[in-house]
Order: C-alpha cells, then structure tokens, then sequence
DNA sequence: AATTTATTGTGAAAAAATACTCAATTGAGG
DNA sequence: CCTCAATTGAGTATTTTTTCACAATAAATT
C-alpha cells in the first residue's frame, strides 16, 4: 500500500467494477481472482496486485466478497459521488451522449450542453435539458459546480475551449476532438479517439499485432 | 526492424499519423522527433525508437520528411487502402458514428448498418444507406467483404453477435458494448467502453494519479 | 575543405509493469 | 480438532517498455 500505482490500474478497477456490477446482478456474492481474471483474460495475480495497491480486501482460501469489493471500488473510483458534467458540442457525438442514459445512475449527472449553432440554442434534449449558449459556459461551470467536461467539437476549436473550461475551474476533461490537447497537469484527461481506435485496429490486422 | 513491437506503439502510430496529416496541411514538410515530441507529449527517442521499428525514415541532421513519413504510416496502420466497415446496432451511438463523415475519406467505408428493432429497419441514414435486417449479417458481410464490424448493441447481445461476425469471417471488432468480449484470437479488438473513461477520469481526479 | 550544428538510429541502461512463488489463512470435511 | 483444498498478499523474478547516450551522418557556414 501506498506504493506508486502503475497507470494502466485505472482502467483495470474500472473494468472490474463493471464485471462485478453484472455478478452481482446475477446473485454471485463471492468470487476469487482467478475467476475474475478467467472472465477478462488477466492473470489472477494482476487482479490481486491491482486489488492490493488499495488494500486486503480479500479473504484467503474464498476470494472477493462481490458488494464488499465493488462499494471499494466505488470509493476507488470515486463513483461513490455524483458529478456533474457539461457537454461541449452537440453534434452527432455529443448529442448521442447527452441521451446515453448509462451514465446517470453511475454517478455522472449531466448538467449541461452547449453549442454555438444558434439554430441548435435553445432546442430540448431529453430529459429537459436544453441546449445552451456556449458563451456562457463560464457560469455555468460554476454555477452549476461542474468538474467533468466532455469536449465533442471540431479539432479546430477544441483547444480554445479546453483552455475556457480550465480557467472555469474545470477538472477533467473527457476529450473526443481528433487533436492532442495541451492542459495544466492539475488537469485530468480521458482521450477518446474514435479515428485513431479504427486506424489502431487496421494497423493490428494487417501487421497481426 | 523485425524486432517484436510493443504494444502501446499501435495507438501512438495513428497519433503521429494525426500530428503529421495537421503538419501537412500548414505547409510543414519536415519535422525533427522532438518537435514531434513536443507536440504530442512523448520524448523524442520514443518517437525514433517507434519509427524505427518499421525502418529509417528520418535523415541525419534533418528529420523526418511529412509527406514521406505519412506515406509510410499510411502503408503500416493499413490505411492506404480502403476498409469496408458494418455498423451493428442502429442506436445512439451506431447513428452517431453511420453520420461521422470522417471515417470516409480516412479509409474506412461504412458499407452497412444494421439493427433487430422493426421500426428502424429500412430507414434512411445519411449517405443513401438504409439501415437492414440484423438477421441478413451473415450475407451482408461475405457479399460485400466487408472486414470490420462496429458492435454498438446493449451488452446482453454483444457477444452472440461477436460470435456471429465472427462466424462470417470478420477481421476485426470495435466494441463499444460495455462487456468484455471472447473472440478467437485471430480476431483483432478494439474496445470503446465510454462509460469506463468517465471512471477512469473521477479515478484520477479523486487519486490525483 | 574544415568546422559547427542538428538530428537520426541503435545498443545499453533504467524504469515500469507483469507474472511467479510461496508462506499464511480460511473454511470444509472428516 | 486435524487435515486438506482453496485462495490471498506480498516479496522476488521476469518481461516489457521507456529513456539515455553516443557514434554516424547531413547540411550549413566559414
């Protein structure tokens, strides 16, 4: 404990909070860590060190308790809470996010989207919420105590707006803009690259990776 | 050369594949690895040593030819030619990305999207496609060779039509379905769990990682 | 033509991440 | 209450990935 943790973990608690959600689901209270690393092709004992970083939570010779284990990983994650978070872009991406209603009930409330196509100001989404100005995203961030922004525009303007929202106070960013973005290190950052993921998976083809 | 590949390199090809086609078009056409370095976040010998996986590119003293290098990167992500794609799924998402007009032009031909709901089969979608029958996968696929299947379906029946694409002869998956898929390892894999970044995110900005 | 500056490619070193191993526990079954 | 099978946690080893360091080379300048 309190040793540096690898970055690749923060990925894996997440994928193992999302498997435990569907055993739990199915009634499974206990489950060992080869059984967990069965079900996501890891190796038991990466499961336990991740698990480690953070704590026993195990029980030797029965394994994981899966509610114990997932209101850990809750913390962990810090989905234990809510977060609010505003859209930028309400374009095909963004639009397909602001109606994805998995991210509510998970801990990620949306509280807004903006754009700056007059003809789309102002139009309902579901929900109730409608799309606003993005001029005003300065207040709304605060206003509304947002902290997670998700960034669906154009490469050209993205960076424009990561800065905007970072002088707002923001605190990550989940970044779908085909760019790199530069942000203060306090900044946290999530890249979604859509292109990039079917040009990863072509380069895995072809050079069978 | 004929070294094997680390893993992250993959993605990081397609991200300097990116930087250059932005590079290009300001009229760059030669760029030092740590310019690119500094661009992208990464340090100059990470980006040689990566390059020269596939060979020497970059000219002592100089650097890296744009257009050359792009032309190279093009040929090794498999993008110098063009991959037919079906969309499986005519949700939010499958519909967000059947209208994302990038992947044209990028190599990527979406040649079918599909869905089960009565209501949405025979629809419209941009670009003269119409959304089909689910149950015509497997002749959609052979007939029209296509090698790269977008799975955007609920979790509950990802891996049965992973098993069916597959069954089809698909090379390839981009699976934003939130589960982890089994495939034959012959298949390549390219996971998009958005629910999972915004985790990934609230984790790094509780850890502080 | 010699010198200087820039920059690559690569072998070697360092760091990071993964995998192994096994003592320590736990619970179950006699 | 003893033994056995299962399983964790953690120290150690191994593998993978990143970074360093520098000879080799190219172009520009004197």
């Amino acid at each position: 404990m309190t040793e540096k943790i690898p970055r690749p973990v923060s990925k894996r608690l997440a994928i193992y909070y999302r498997l435990l959600r569907s055993l739990s689901k199915k009634g499974t209270d206990t489950i060992s860590s080869s059984k967990i690393g069965q079900s996501l092709d890891l190796k038991p004992s990466q499961v336990r060190k991740d698990l480690s970083y953070f704590g026993g939570f195990g029980k030797r010779g029965t394994g994981y308790n899966v509610p114990d284990l997932m209101k850990v990983l809750e913390k962990i994650l810090g989905v234990d809470r809510s977060w609010n978070i505003i859209i930028i872009g309400a374009g095909n991406i963004g639009l397909a996010l602001a109606n994805y209603e998995n991210l509510v009930g998970e801990g990620f409330h949306l509280s807004a989207i903006v754009d700056s196509d007059p003809a789309k100001i102002g139009r309902k989404i579901q929900n109730g919420l409608s799309i606003e100005n993005v001029n005003e995203i300065d207040a709304i961030i605060k206003n509304r105590n947002i902290e997670i922004a998700v960034l669906a525009v154009p490469a050209e303007i993205a960076q424009f707006l990561a800065d905007k929202v970072v002088s707002s106070g923001i605190k990550g960013i989940i970044n779908f803009a085909p760019l790199h973005l530069d942000l203060p290190k306090h900044v946290r950052l999530e890249d979604v690259h859509i292109l990039m993921m079917f040009k990863s998976l072509s380069f895995k083809i072809v050079n069978g990776e």
